[in-house]
DNA sequence: TTCCTTGTTGAACGACTGTACAATAGATAA
DNA sequence: TTATCTATTGTACAGTCGTTCAACAAGGAA
């Protein structure tokens, strides 16, 4: 007899797919439940898969987590860029730091799975490339947006120094945001950033 | 027979001094292996007692976290204070900032620790308190030097807003350092934030 | 249709976890 | 000395963990 409603056991998706859905997965994991999320079983749940494949896609749990941190860290980035726009160069850092202030970054399941990747980068190689493309590409992008908007060439050395402590401002105020249990308002958050900007373009240049 | 060389089979200590030894053995342990380094059986090792003894003082693993975290936050702070000395204002605001770039902050096992600490406070109502505390008290210790640096009332509810913004700054510095393959020199964090300090010293006081 | 590749399953393994708890022994008071 | 208190021990328990691996099944090729 014909099985009309035969039930497929499995999808069997293309590996691309596959990777991708763990990885979303993952981050889904981590947002909900910081490490104790990052549990083959609980990741292997939230992707409706068993527990197997995960190591037929990732040798191991530091490389799914490494792939998870490169995929947030370049989505974020992408996504301030995004909002930064294409008008004037000080428009376009001035949005790009306002949306840093917004729902996507501002949020304290982000903030938990961040914590996670600083976490592991203690103790996986992989990890820790991770993140240290994910954070050269972040001040990268910010050392552009800053010599634009003040109209200098961005190989000045200075000028490192100057986004590495944007980028320590914008890091601490989402740190002290996410874990206060009355953090103060985005926008008040924003107003510094604005604030240390103007200080910014108003400085000499050699400075 | 008498058994003048019999072994006690342990040292029994007065409850104050047990539970701080518990701590620093915890402290110990989070530097040296993060999360991993928080497990009964490698604390009580740390601290060469049994298993067992640890539920005795704290009847659960977050309470003896909130005890460590809230330890190390106070000796930290206490050290700065110390370093910051009780010269003219701008000194000591200029000192503790130039201690908070020393061996005892700049540290990756402290972060490696403190980022356990900052993971448990989503999880743990007495982890969390903890922080709320710890971050309290740096944040008023450092309200309170800025505004004696500058020679105003610390009660100025926008100079509040200045110390959250020294204060993430240096964490943010504190956790690139530390997570950084090849960080920039401590004296370059330091100069950072002396310069901040300069423009926040010669700007009004409604700013 | 039949074969083959490989995405997928789920049980199994040994190691580790936090906590409970009855038994032991050091210290102090009577 | 003896009795009492409690700091301390270490086993036991019920879980969870990451990873391995033989078996299964879906989908495309022949």
């Amino acid at each position: 007899m014909a099985r009309p409603d035969k039930r497929r056991d499995f999808d069997r998706l293309q590996p691309d797919a596959r990777r991708a859905a763990l990885i979303e997965a993952t981050l889904r994991c981590l947002r909900r439940e910081g490490r104790d999320g990052l549990s083959a079983r609980r990741i292997g749940a939230e992707a409706g898969i068993s527990i197997g494949l995960i190591n037929h896609y990732f040798p191991s749990k530091d490389d799914l987590v490494a792939a998870a941190y490169e995929t947030l860290a370049e989505r974020q980035l992408a996504m301030l860029l995004e909002a930064a726009g294409d008008g004037d160069p000080v428009a376009r850092l001035r949005g790009f730091i306002a949306a840093y202030f917004g729902p996507e970054i501002l949020d304290r399941g982000v903030l938990r799975a961040w914590i996670v990747f600083w976490a592991m980068a203690f103790e996986s190689e992989a990890v820790r490339a991770a993140h240290e493309r994910s954070n050269g590409a972040f001040q990268a992008a910010l050392r552009d947006l800053m010599a634009d908007a003040r109209g200098e060439p961005g190989e000045i050395p200075h000028l490192a120094g100057r986004a590495t402590e944007l980028s320590a401002l914008l890091d601490g105020l989402w740190v002290e945001w996410c874990l206060a249990e009355t953090p103060f308002a985005p926008d008040e958050g924003r107003a510094i950033c604005d604030r240390w900007i103007d200080r910014f373009l108003a400085s000499p240049i050699t400075d």
